[in-house]
DNA sequence: TCCATAGTCCCATTATATGGGACTAATTTG
DNA sequence: CAAATTAGTCCCATATAATGGGACTATGGA
Protein backbone atom coordinates (compact mmCIF):
# COMPACT_ATOMS: atom_id res chain seq x y z
CA UNK A 1 0.00 0.00 0.00
CA UNK A 2 1.49 3.66 0.59
CA UNK A 3 3.45 4.99 3.43
CA UNK A 4 2.68 8.16 5.36
CA UNK A 5 5.64 10.82 4.53
CA UNK A 6 5.51 11.93 8.05
CA UNK A 7 4.78 9.40 11.28
CA UNK A 8 5.68 11.66 14.35
CA UNK A 9 3.77 9.92 16.60
CA UNK A 10 1.67 6.29 16.31
CA UNK A 11 -1.55 6.84 14.59
CA UNK A 12 -3.80 5.01 12.60
CA UNK A 13 -4.01 6.00 8.54
CA UNK A 14 -7.16 4.40 7.79
CA UNK A 15 -8.75 6.73 10.37
CA UNK A 16 -6.31 9.99 9.22
CA UNK A 17 -8.05 8.97 5.57
CA UNK A 18 -11.67 8.62 6.70
CA UNK A 19 -11.22 12.43 8.74
CA UNK A 20 -9.58 14.07 5.81
CA UNK A 21 -12.24 13.36 3.57
CA UNK A 22 -15.23 13.90 6.70
CA UNK A 23 -12.91 17.35 6.94
CA UNK A 24 -13.57 18.28 3.31
CA UNK A 25 -17.25 17.24 4.00
CA UNK A 26 -17.57 19.29 7.05
CA UNK A 27 -15.98 22.32 5.26
CA UNK A 28 -17.70 22.27 2.04
CA UNK A 29 -21.25 21.65 3.20
CA UNK A 30 -22.35 19.90 0.30
CA UNK A 31 -21.56 22.36 -2.16
CA UNK A 32 -19.21 20.94 -4.03
CA UNK A 33 -19.71 17.36 -5.93
CA UNK A 34 -17.98 14.16 -4.09
CA UNK A 35 -15.50 13.48 -6.89
CA UNK A 36 -14.21 16.80 -7.03
CA UNK A 37 -13.58 16.94 -3.11
CA UNK A 38 -12.20 13.82 -2.94
CA UNK A 39 -9.64 14.30 -6.26
CA UNK A 40 -7.38 15.76 -3.73
CA UNK A 41 -7.25 13.22 -1.57
CA UNK A 42 -6.13 10.59 -4.49
CA UNK A 43 -7.83 7.29 -3.24
CA UNK A 44 -9.53 5.34 -5.26
CA UNK A 45 -13.21 4.51 -5.61
CA UNK A 46 -13.49 1.44 -4.05
CA UNK A 47 -11.68 2.72 -1.05
CA UNK A 48 -13.53 6.15 -0.84
CA UNK A 49 -16.60 4.68 -0.78
CA UNK A 50 -15.51 2.55 2.12
CA UNK A 51 -14.97 5.04 4.00
CA UNK A 52 -18.21 7.26 2.83
CA UNK A 53 -20.23 4.29 3.97
CA UNK A 54 -18.57 4.33 7.21
CA UNK A 55 -19.17 8.11 8.08
CA UNK A 56 -22.89 7.39 6.98
CA UNK A 57 -23.05 4.74 9.07
CA UNK A 58 -21.73 6.38 12.21
CA UNK A 59 -24.17 9.43 11.55
CA UNK A 60 -21.24 12.19 10.60
CA UNK A 61 -22.17 12.56 7.05
CA UNK A 62 -25.91 12.05 5.55
CA UNK A 63 -26.16 12.08 1.37
CA UNK A 64 -27.48 15.53 0.26
CA UNK A 65 -28.95 14.28 -2.61
CA UNK A 66 -26.76 12.94 -5.83
CA UNK A 67 -23.13 13.20 -4.97
CA UNK A 68 -23.89 15.38 -2.65
CA UNK A 69 -22.69 14.98 1.18
CA UNK A 70 -22.91 16.88 4.41
CA UNK A 71 -22.62 16.95 8.23
CA UNK A 72 -24.93 14.10 9.64
CA UNK A 73 -27.96 15.29 11.82
CA UNK A 74 -26.94 13.19 14.96
CA UNK A 75 -23.47 15.07 14.94
CA UNK A 76 -25.05 18.12 14.84
CA UNK A 77 -27.35 17.19 17.44
CA UNK A 78 -24.22 16.17 19.40
CA UNK A 79 -22.47 19.44 18.61
CA UNK A 80 -25.47 21.81 18.63
CA UNK A 81 -24.10 24.80 20.84
CA UNK A 82 -20.42 24.21 20.32
CA UNK A 83 -18.93 26.99 19.40
CA UNK A 84 -14.96 28.39 18.85
CA UNK A 85 -15.13 30.27 22.17
CA UNK A 86 -17.00 27.84 24.33
CA UNK A 87 -14.23 25.52 22.93
CA UNK A 88 -11.63 27.67 23.65
CA UNK A 89 -12.78 28.40 27.29
CA UNK A 90 -12.75 24.56 28.05
CA UNK A 91 -9.54 23.57 26.94
CA UNK A 92 -7.83 26.69 28.51
CA UNK A 93 -9.70 26.95 31.60
CA UNK A 94 -8.08 24.10 33.62
CA UNK A 95 -4.66 25.75 32.84
CA UNK A 96 -5.74 29.11 34.47
CA UNK A 97 -7.29 27.76 37.37
CA UNK A 98 -4.04 26.46 38.47
CA UNK A 99 -2.38 29.41 37.23
CA UNK A 100 -4.54 31.76 39.48
CA UNK A 101 -3.80 29.13 42.06
CA UNK A 102 -0.24 29.07 42.26
CA UNK A 103 -0.04 32.84 42.05
CA UNK A 104 -2.61 33.68 44.24
CA UNK A 105 -4.65 35.83 41.82
CA UNK A 106 -7.21 35.95 39.58
CA UNK A 107 -6.32 34.86 35.88
CA UNK A 108 -8.57 35.56 32.79
CA UNK A 109 -8.43 34.72 29.57
CA UNK A 110 -9.93 37.29 27.00
CA UNK A 111 -10.51 37.46 23.26
CA UNK A 112 -11.07 40.28 20.79
CA UNK A 113 -15.11 40.65 19.52
CA UNK A 114 -15.82 43.54 17.50
CA UNK A 115 -13.34 46.24 19.04
CA UNK A 116 -14.41 44.71 22.87
CA UNK A 117 -12.61 42.10 24.36
CA UNK A 118 -14.82 39.44 25.85
CA UNK A 119 -13.62 37.46 29.12
CA UNK A 120 -13.99 33.55 28.24
CA UNK A 121 -12.70 32.77 31.62
CA UNK A 122 -12.12 34.22 34.96
CA UNK A 123 -10.67 31.71 37.43
CA UNK A 124 -9.41 32.88 40.78
CA UNK A 125 -7.32 31.59 43.53
CA UNK A 126 -9.23 30.27 46.35
CA UNK A 127 -7.25 32.95 48.60
CA UNK A 128 -8.92 35.91 46.38
CA UNK A 129 -11.96 37.92 48.21
CA UNK A 130 -15.01 38.10 45.81
CA UNK A 131 -13.72 41.24 44.53
CA UNK A 132 -13.12 41.75 41.24
CA UNK A 133 -16.53 42.50 40.17
CA UNK A 134 -15.48 44.64 36.89
CA UNK A 135 -15.11 41.18 34.85
CA UNK A 136 -17.76 38.51 34.25
CA UNK A 137 -17.41 35.90 32.26
CA UNK A 138 -18.91 36.24 28.84
CA UNK A 139 -19.40 39.92 29.05
CA UNK A 140 -17.38 42.71 27.35
CA UNK A 141 -15.20 45.29 28.51
CA UNK A 142 -13.34 47.83 26.40
CA UNK A 143 -9.86 47.23 24.78
CA UNK A 144 -7.89 50.25 25.30
CA UNK A 145 -7.85 49.73 28.90
CA UNK A 146 -7.30 46.24 29.76
CA UNK A 147 -3.93 43.97 30.02
CA UNK A 148 -5.50 41.65 27.72
CA UNK A 149 -7.47 44.65 25.64
CA UNK A 150 -3.82 46.10 25.15
CA UNK A 151 -1.94 42.70 24.18
CA UNK A 152 -4.85 41.99 21.54
CA UNK A 153 -4.59 45.62 20.21
CA UNK A 154 -0.78 45.39 20.45
CA UNK A 155 -1.13 41.98 17.99
CA UNK A 156 -3.65 42.86 15.47
CA UNK A 157 -2.51 44.07 12.06
CA UNK A 158 -1.36 47.65 12.06
CA UNK A 159 -4.80 48.20 9.55
CA UNK A 160 -6.61 47.03 12.01
CA UNK A 161 -5.17 48.49 15.12
CA UNK A 162 -5.23 52.28 13.46
CA UNK A 163 -8.69 52.09 12.25
CA UNK A 164 -9.22 50.98 16.28
CA UNK A 165 -7.16 54.31 17.70
CA UNK A 166 -9.11 56.52 14.72
CA UNK A 167 -12.29 55.27 16.35
CA UNK A 168 -12.59 56.86 20.09
CA UNK A 169 -13.16 58.38 22.37
CA UNK A 170 -11.21 56.59 25.08
CA UNK A 171 -13.75 57.45 28.42
CA UNK A 172 -10.94 57.62 31.58
CA UNK A 173 -12.11 55.21 34.09
CA UNK A 174 -9.62 56.00 36.64
CA UNK A 175 -7.10 58.83 36.74
CA UNK A 176 -4.41 56.55 34.54
CA UNK A 177 -6.40 55.45 32.16
CA UNK A 178 -4.96 56.44 28.82
CA UNK A 179 -7.23 58.38 26.77
CA UNK A 180 -4.88 59.82 24.24
CA UNK A 181 -4.84 57.63 21.02
CA UNK A 182 -1.16 58.94 20.25
CA UNK A 183 -0.07 57.89 23.73
CA UNK A 184 -2.12 54.38 23.24
CA UNK A 185 -0.67 53.83 20.41
CA UNK A 186 3.42 54.45 21.91
CA UNK A 187 1.99 51.81 24.68
CA UNK A 188 0.78 49.19 22.02
CA UNK A 189 4.28 49.56 20.09
CA UNK A 190 6.17 49.07 23.49
CA UNK A 191 3.82 46.01 24.63
CA UNK A 192 4.50 44.61 20.87
CA UNK A 193 8.32 44.75 21.50
CA UNK A 194 8.37 43.19 25.19
CA UNK A 195 5.58 40.89 24.63
CA UNK A 196 3.73 41.36 27.41
CA UNK A 197 0.83 44.39 28.23
CA UNK A 198 0.56 46.09 31.90
CA UNK A 199 -2.30 47.82 33.55
CA UNK A 200 -1.37 49.90 36.61
CA UNK A 201 -4.87 51.02 37.48
CA UNK A 202 -6.26 51.91 34.67
CA UNK A 203 -9.60 50.27 34.50
CA UNK A 204 -9.97 50.15 38.53
CA UNK A 205 -7.45 52.37 40.95
CA UNK A 206 -6.58 48.92 43.14
CA UNK A 207 -6.24 47.02 40.29
CA UNK A 208 -2.99 45.80 38.90
CA UNK A 209 -2.53 43.27 36.32
CA UNK A 210 0.05 41.58 33.39
CA UNK A 211 -1.18 40.21 30.46
CA UNK A 212 0.77 38.20 27.58
CA UNK A 213 -0.82 36.70 24.29
CA UNK A 214 -1.72 33.16 22.83
CA UNK A 215 0.54 32.67 19.93
CA UNK A 216 -0.48 30.57 17.65
CA UNK A 217 1.66 28.79 15.15
CA UNK A 218 2.07 31.69 12.48
CA UNK A 219 2.43 34.22 15.36
CA UNK A 220 -0.51 35.68 14.85
CA UNK A 221 -2.60 35.98 18.11
CA UNK A 222 -6.34 35.24 18.57
CA UNK A 223 -6.89 35.18 22.66
CA UNK A 224 -4.56 36.28 25.76
CA UNK A 225 -4.13 35.64 29.40
CA UNK A 226 -3.36 37.74 32.14
CA UNK A 227 -3.00 37.41 36.45
CA UNK A 228 -4.68 40.60 38.03
CA UNK A 229 -3.58 41.48 41.60
CA UNK A 230 -5.13 44.48 43.66
CA UNK A 231 -2.17 46.51 44.41
CA UNK A 232 -1.51 45.80 48.11
CA UNK A 233 -0.73 42.12 47.23
CA UNK A 234 1.37 43.26 44.21
CA UNK A 235 4.18 44.74 45.99
CA UNK A 236 5.42 41.57 47.37
CA UNK A 237 6.61 40.17 44.42
CA UNK A 238 8.21 41.79 41.06
CA UNK A 239 6.73 41.43 37.21
CA UNK A 240 9.21 38.81 36.09
CA UNK A 241 8.32 36.40 38.59
CA UNK A 242 4.86 36.09 37.45
CA UNK A 243 5.46 36.87 33.70
CA UNK A 244 7.29 33.79 33.93
CA UNK A 245 4.63 31.88 34.79
CA UNK A 246 1.98 33.48 32.54
CA UNK A 247 3.69 33.14 29.70
CA UNK A 248 5.06 29.41 30.83
CA UNK A 249 1.15 28.58 30.85
CA UNK A 250 0.28 30.73 27.37
CA UNK A 251 3.09 28.56 25.99
CA UNK A 252 1.52 25.50 27.10
CA UNK A 253 -1.74 26.27 25.84
CA UNK A 254 -0.09 27.60 22.27
CA UNK A 255 0.96 24.30 22.35
CA UNK A 256 -1.60 22.35 22.78
CA UNK A 257 -4.16 23.25 20.85
CA UNK A 258 -4.06 26.89 19.05
CA UNK A 259 -1.30 25.43 16.98
CA UNK A 260 -3.01 23.18 15.38
CA UNK A 261 -5.58 25.32 13.78
CA UNK A 262 -4.91 24.51 9.89
CA UNK A 263 -7.54 25.39 7.84
CA UNK B 1 -8.33 -9.63 14.93
CA UNK B 2 -11.80 -9.57 15.18
CA UNK B 3 -15.02 -9.67 13.12
CA UNK B 4 -18.19 -7.49 12.83
CA UNK B 5 -21.56 -9.86 13.61
CA UNK B 6 -23.01 -7.05 11.22
CA UNK B 7 -20.81 -6.37 7.55
CA UNK B 8 -24.08 -4.85 5.72
CA UNK B 9 -22.79 -2.92 3.64
CA UNK B 10 -18.88 -2.05 2.87
CA UNK B 11 -17.28 -0.20 5.22
CA UNK B 12 -13.77 0.36 7.25
CA UNK B 13 -13.32 -1.00 10.58
CA UNK B 14 -10.57 0.99 11.66
CA UNK B 15 -12.75 4.18 10.98
CA UNK B 16 -15.74 2.95 12.87
CA UNK B 17 -13.41 1.94 15.77
CA UNK B 18 -12.31 5.30 15.87
CA UNK B 19 -15.34 7.43 14.70
CA UNK B 20 -17.02 5.32 17.95
CA UNK B 21 -14.52 6.68 19.59
CA UNK B 22 -14.99 10.14 19.00
CA UNK B 23 -18.39 10.06 19.20
CA UNK B 24 -18.20 9.11 22.79
CA UNK B 25 -15.85 11.94 23.57
CA UNK B 26 -17.98 14.18 21.93
CA UNK B 27 -21.32 13.66 23.84
CA UNK B 28 -19.55 13.41 27.08
CA UNK B 29 -17.62 16.15 26.67
CA UNK B 30 -14.80 15.70 28.98
CA UNK B 31 -16.59 14.90 32.01
CA UNK B 32 -15.68 11.14 32.15
CA UNK B 33 -12.48 10.11 31.97
CA UNK B 34 -10.89 8.29 28.94
CA UNK B 35 -10.65 4.98 30.80
CA UNK B 36 -14.27 4.82 31.14
CA UNK B 37 -15.23 6.06 28.45
CA UNK B 38 -13.36 3.78 26.30
CA UNK B 39 -14.01 0.77 28.23
CA UNK B 40 -17.51 0.00 26.64
CA UNK B 41 -15.37 -0.33 23.29
CA UNK B 42 -12.98 -3.36 24.86
CA UNK B 43 -9.93 -1.65 22.81
CA UNK B 44 -6.30 -2.63 24.15
CA UNK B 45 -4.38 0.46 25.32
CA UNK B 46 -2.25 0.21 22.49
CA UNK B 47 -5.44 0.90 19.89
CA UNK B 48 -7.49 3.08 21.67
CA UNK B 49 -4.39 5.85 21.94
CA UNK B 50 -3.29 5.09 18.33
CA UNK B 51 -7.31 6.16 17.42
CA UNK B 52 -7.04 9.29 20.13
CA UNK B 53 -3.39 10.15 18.28
CA UNK B 54 -5.17 10.67 15.08
CA UNK B 55 -8.14 12.04 16.63
CA UNK B 56 -6.17 14.53 17.92
CA UNK B 57 -3.76 14.85 15.12
CA UNK B 58 -6.87 15.90 12.54
CA UNK B 59 -8.65 18.48 15.03
CA UNK B 60 -11.14 16.25 15.88
CA UNK B 61 -10.83 16.58 19.56
CA UNK B 62 -8.31 18.29 22.01
CA UNK B 63 -6.49 16.99 25.19
CA UNK B 64 -8.25 19.03 27.65
CA UNK B 65 -6.39 17.77 30.90
CA UNK B 66 -4.52 14.68 32.27
CA UNK B 67 -7.15 11.90 30.73
CA UNK B 68 -10.06 14.90 29.40
CA UNK B 69 -10.58 14.90 26.12
CA UNK B 70 -13.07 16.97 24.07
CA UNK B 71 -13.93 18.33 20.85
CA UNK B 72 -11.00 20.11 19.02
CA UNK B 73 -11.16 23.83 18.28
CA UNK B 74 -10.76 23.12 14.64
CA UNK B 75 -14.20 21.08 13.91
CA UNK B 76 -15.46 23.49 16.33
CA UNK B 77 -14.95 26.09 14.09
CA UNK B 78 -15.69 24.50 10.82
CA UNK B 79 -18.91 23.20 12.44
CA UNK B 80 -20.09 26.67 14.09
CA UNK B 81 -23.77 27.60 13.36
CA UNK B 82 -25.00 24.44 12.76
CA UNK B 83 -28.00 22.91 14.05
CA UNK B 84 -29.99 20.13 13.82
CA UNK B 85 -32.89 22.42 12.66
CA UNK B 86 -30.61 23.95 10.01
CA UNK B 87 -29.10 20.47 8.86
CA UNK B 88 -32.77 19.23 8.48
CA UNK B 89 -33.72 22.09 6.35
CA UNK B 90 -30.11 21.49 3.90
CA UNK B 91 -30.93 17.48 4.40
CA UNK B 92 -34.87 18.06 3.14
CA UNK B 93 -34.69 20.51 0.54
CA UNK B 94 -33.78 18.72 -2.62
CA UNK B 95 -36.69 16.69 -2.00
CA UNK B 96 -39.35 19.22 -0.98
CA UNK B 97 -38.16 21.61 -4.04
CA UNK B 98 -39.04 18.36 -6.04
CA UNK B 99 -42.13 17.46 -4.88
CA UNK B 100 -43.33 21.49 -4.91
CA UNK B 101 -41.82 21.35 -8.38
CA UNK B 102 -44.06 17.77 -9.69
CA UNK B 103 -46.99 18.90 -7.85
CA UNK B 104 -47.29 22.34 -8.93
CA UNK B 105 -48.05 23.89 -5.45
CA UNK B 106 -45.57 24.76 -2.18
CA UNK B 107 -44.35 22.10 -0.35
CA UNK B 108 -43.16 23.13 3.68
CA UNK B 109 -41.48 20.96 6.03
CA UNK B 110 -41.82 22.67 9.88
CA UNK B 111 -41.24 20.86 13.26
CA UNK B 112 -42.55 21.54 16.63
CA UNK B 113 -41.02 23.93 19.17
CA UNK B 114 -42.47 25.02 22.15
CA UNK B 115 -46.44 24.58 20.67
CA UNK B 116 -45.78 26.52 17.65
CA UNK B 117 -44.99 25.33 14.10
CA UNK B 118 -41.16 26.29 12.78
CA UNK B 119 -41.50 26.11 9.07
CA UNK B 120 -37.80 25.19 8.11
CA UNK B 121 -38.08 24.83 4.45
CA UNK B 122 -40.56 26.85 2.16
CA UNK B 123 -40.41 25.59 -1.50
CA UNK B 124 -42.70 26.36 -4.55
CA UNK B 125 -43.04 25.27 -7.78
CA UNK B 126 -42.06 27.81 -10.39
CA UNK B 127 -45.28 27.99 -11.56
CA UNK B 128 -46.62 29.25 -8.37
CA UNK B 129 -47.68 32.91 -7.59
CA UNK B 130 -45.63 35.00 -5.11
CA UNK B 131 -48.86 34.31 -3.03
CA UNK B 132 -49.06 32.13 0.06
CA UNK B 133 -47.19 35.22 2.27
CA UNK B 134 -48.32 33.27 5.38
CA UNK B 135 -45.25 31.13 5.81
CA UNK B 136 -41.97 32.40 5.94
CA UNK B 137 -39.02 30.20 6.51
CA UNK B 138 -37.63 29.96 9.90
CA UNK B 139 -40.43 31.57 11.59
CA UNK B 140 -43.40 30.26 13.46
CA UNK B 141 -47.29 30.01 13.65
CA UNK B 142 -49.72 28.31 15.56
CA UNK B 143 -50.13 24.40 15.35
CA UNK B 144 -53.54 24.60 16.13
CA UNK B 145 -54.35 25.22 12.32
CA UNK B 146 -52.24 24.31 9.78
CA UNK B 147 -51.99 20.72 7.99
CA UNK B 148 -48.14 20.74 9.70
CA UNK B 149 -48.95 21.51 13.03
CA UNK B 150 -51.86 19.22 13.27
CA UNK B 151 -49.81 16.32 12.07
CA UNK B 152 -46.68 17.63 14.51
CA UNK B 153 -50.05 17.56 17.39
CA UNK B 154 -51.33 13.71 16.66
CA UNK B 155 -48.30 12.39 16.81
CA UNK B 156 -47.23 14.18 20.04
CA UNK B 157 -47.33 11.88 23.35
CA UNK B 158 -50.21 11.66 24.62
CA UNK B 159 -49.93 13.80 27.51
CA UNK B 160 -48.61 16.78 26.05
CA UNK B 161 -51.09 16.74 23.40
CA UNK B 162 -53.33 16.96 26.32
CA UNK B 163 -51.58 19.94 27.79
CA UNK B 164 -51.26 21.54 24.67
CA UNK B 165 -55.24 21.23 24.41
CA UNK B 166 -55.76 22.67 27.30
CA UNK B 167 -53.43 25.46 26.52
CA UNK B 168 -55.83 27.72 24.63
CA UNK B 169 -57.53 29.89 23.20
CA UNK B 170 -57.42 28.72 19.39
CA UNK B 171 -58.51 32.12 18.10
CA UNK B 172 -60.13 31.62 14.81
CA UNK B 173 -58.26 32.98 12.11
CA UNK B 174 -60.82 32.21 9.41
CA UNK B 175 -64.47 30.81 9.49
CA UNK B 176 -63.44 27.47 9.51
CA UNK B 177 -60.38 27.29 12.00
CA UNK B 178 -61.15 24.96 14.41
CA UNK B 179 -61.44 26.67 17.87
CA UNK B 180 -63.12 24.58 20.29
CA UNK B 181 -60.86 22.11 22.00
CA UNK B 182 -62.76 19.02 21.79
CA UNK B 183 -63.42 19.15 18.31
CA UNK B 184 -59.28 19.61 17.66
CA UNK B 185 -58.79 16.72 19.91
CA UNK B 186 -60.93 14.71 17.58
CA UNK B 187 -59.74 16.21 14.69
CA UNK B 188 -56.07 15.17 15.36
CA UNK B 189 -57.58 11.19 15.95
CA UNK B 190 -58.78 11.57 12.68
CA UNK B 191 -55.35 12.75 11.68
CA UNK B 192 -53.67 10.08 13.65
CA UNK B 193 -55.45 6.99 12.10
CA UNK B 194 -55.77 8.22 8.53
CA UNK B 195 -52.05 9.14 8.98
CA UNK B 196 -52.34 12.60 7.44
CA UNK B 197 -54.04 16.06 8.10
CA UNK B 198 -55.98 18.75 5.75
CA UNK B 199 -56.31 21.99 6.28
CA UNK B 200 -59.16 23.33 4.37
CA UNK B 201 -58.98 27.10 4.61
CA UNK B 202 -58.13 27.47 8.37
CA UNK B 203 -55.48 29.44 8.03
CA UNK B 204 -56.71 31.97 5.49
CA UNK B 205 -59.58 31.39 3.44
CA UNK B 206 -58.31 30.41 -0.07
CA UNK B 207 -55.55 27.73 1.03
CA UNK B 208 -56.09 24.20 1.14
CA UNK B 209 -53.56 21.91 2.34
CA UNK B 210 -52.28 18.20 2.81
CA UNK B 211 -49.69 16.97 5.29
CA UNK B 212 -47.68 14.29 6.43
CA UNK B 213 -45.01 13.19 9.12
CA UNK B 214 -41.64 11.85 9.02
CA UNK B 215 -42.03 8.84 10.23
CA UNK B 216 -38.14 7.84 12.35
CA UNK B 217 -36.94 4.57 13.24
CA UNK B 218 -39.37 4.05 15.92
CA UNK B 219 -42.44 5.07 14.50
CA UNK B 220 -42.20 8.78 16.43
CA UNK B 221 -42.34 12.25 15.26
CA UNK B 222 -40.12 15.08 14.81
CA UNK B 223 -40.98 16.44 11.65
CA UNK B 224 -44.11 17.07 8.84
CA UNK B 225 -43.72 17.39 5.20
CA UNK B 226 -47.18 19.57 3.18
CA UNK B 227 -48.30 21.01 0.26
CA UNK B 228 -50.21 23.54 -0.31
CA UNK B 229 -52.82 24.78 -2.95
CA UNK B 230 -54.94 27.35 -3.56
CA UNK B 231 -58.41 26.80 -3.45
CA UNK B 232 -59.10 27.13 -7.60
CA UNK B 233 -55.90 24.87 -8.19
CA UNK B 234 -57.16 22.14 -5.88
CA UNK B 235 -60.30 21.32 -7.71
CA UNK B 236 -58.82 19.64 -10.71
CA UNK B 237 -57.10 16.61 -8.44
CA UNK B 238 -58.25 14.98 -5.70
CA UNK B 239 -55.92 14.34 -2.64
CA UNK B 240 -55.25 10.54 -3.05
CA UNK B 241 -52.79 12.14 -6.24
CA UNK B 242 -50.95 14.06 -4.07
CA UNK B 243 -50.97 12.34 -0.57
CA UNK B 244 -49.11 9.52 -2.87
CA UNK B 245 -46.64 11.74 -3.94
CA UNK B 246 -46.57 13.27 -0.50
CA UNK B 247 -46.17 9.98 1.20
CA UNK B 248 -43.47 9.01 -1.30
CA UNK B 249 -41.10 11.90 -0.08
CA UNK B 250 -41.80 11.29 3.19
CA UNK B 251 -40.78 7.72 3.14
CA UNK B 252 -37.41 8.92 1.17
CA UNK B 253 -36.75 11.56 3.54
CA UNK B 254 -37.54 8.89 6.81
CA UNK B 255 -35.27 6.33 5.27
CA UNK B 256 -32.73 8.34 4.16
CA UNK B 257 -31.46 10.31 6.91
CA UNK B 258 -34.09 10.32 10.21
CA UNK B 259 -34.02 6.57 10.51
CA UNK B 260 -30.24 6.74 11.59
CA UNK B 261 -30.74 8.76 14.32
CA UNK B 262 -29.79 6.75 17.46
CA UNK B 263 -28.40 8.28 20.32
C1' DT C 1 -34.49 5.11 -24.31
C1' DC C 2 -29.65 5.50 -24.05
C1' DC C 3 -25.37 7.42 -21.89
C1' DA C 4 -22.55 8.82 -18.33
C1' DT C 5 -21.45 8.75 -13.96
C1' DA C 6 -22.43 7.42 -9.01
C1' DG C 7 -22.17 3.80 -6.06
C1' DT C 8 -21.54 -1.40 -4.92
C1' DC C 9 -19.36 -5.79 -4.88
C1' DC C 10 -15.74 -9.25 -5.41
C1' DC C 11 -11.29 -11.06 -4.56
C1' DA C 12 -6.29 -11.89 -4.47
C1' DT C 13 -2.47 -9.43 -2.43
C1' DT C 14 0.09 -7.47 1.20
C1' DA C 15 0.40 -3.40 3.50
C1' DT C 16 -1.20 -2.07 7.76
C1' DA C 17 -3.81 -2.45 12.11
C1' DT C 18 -3.42 -5.24 15.94
C1' DG C 19 -2.27 -6.25 20.84
C1' DG C 20 0.93 -8.09 24.28
C1' DG C 21 4.09 -6.23 26.92
C1' DA C 22 8.14 -3.26 28.19
C1' DC C 23 9.02 1.40 29.00
C1' DT C 24 8.58 6.52 30.27
C1' DA C 25 5.92 10.43 31.92
C1' DA C 26 2.71 12.49 34.58
C1' DT C 27 -0.24 12.26 38.92
C1' DT C 28 -1.72 11.00 43.20
C1' DT C 29 -0.82 9.23 47.73
C1' DG C 30 1.36 8.33 52.02
C1' DC D 1 9.40 14.17 48.87
C1' DA D 2 9.58 9.44 47.64
C1' DA D 3 6.73 5.49 46.29
C1' DA D 4 2.96 3.76 43.97
C1' DT D 5 -0.35 4.20 40.44
C1' DT D 6 -2.06 5.26 36.21
C1' DA D 7 -1.65 7.70 31.60
C1' DG D 8 0.45 7.55 27.47
C1' DT D 9 4.24 5.81 24.12
C1' DC D 10 6.97 2.56 21.62
C1' DC D 11 8.32 -1.91 19.65
C1' DC D 12 7.56 -5.88 16.96
C1' DA D 13 5.94 -10.38 15.17
C1' DT D 14 1.59 -11.84 13.32
C1' DA D 15 -2.32 -12.24 10.34
C1' DT D 16 -6.32 -9.46 9.93
C1' DA D 17 -8.42 -6.25 7.53
C1' DA D 18 -7.61 -2.38 4.19
C1' DT D 19 -6.41 -2.01 -0.46
C1' DG D 20 -7.40 -1.25 -5.43
C1' DG D 21 -8.27 -3.08 -10.00
C1' DG D 22 -12.05 -3.99 -12.35
C1' DA D 23 -16.75 -5.92 -13.29
C1' DC D 24 -21.31 -4.88 -12.18
C1' DT D 25 -25.70 -2.26 -11.05
C1' DA D 26 -28.46 1.88 -10.01
C1' DT D 27 -29.48 6.46 -10.91
C1' DG D 28 -30.23 10.67 -13.18
C1' DG D 29 -29.83 13.54 -17.21
C1' DA D 30 -30.78 14.23 -22.14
Amino acid sequence: MEHTPKPPPSGNASLEKGLALFNLIARDRGQTPLKELAAGLALPRSTLYRLINTLEGTGMITRLEHRRYDIGLPLAEALHGITPAGQLARLCRPALRQLASTCGATAHLGVMENDMVTYLVKESAPSVPAALSISVENTQLEAYCSGIGKVLLAWLPEAERARYLAGGPFVALTSRTITDPRQLRETLKTVKAEQFARDDGEIAEDLYCLAVPLLTGDQSVSAAISLTFTHARQKKHDDATYLAKLRACAARLSRASLANIQH
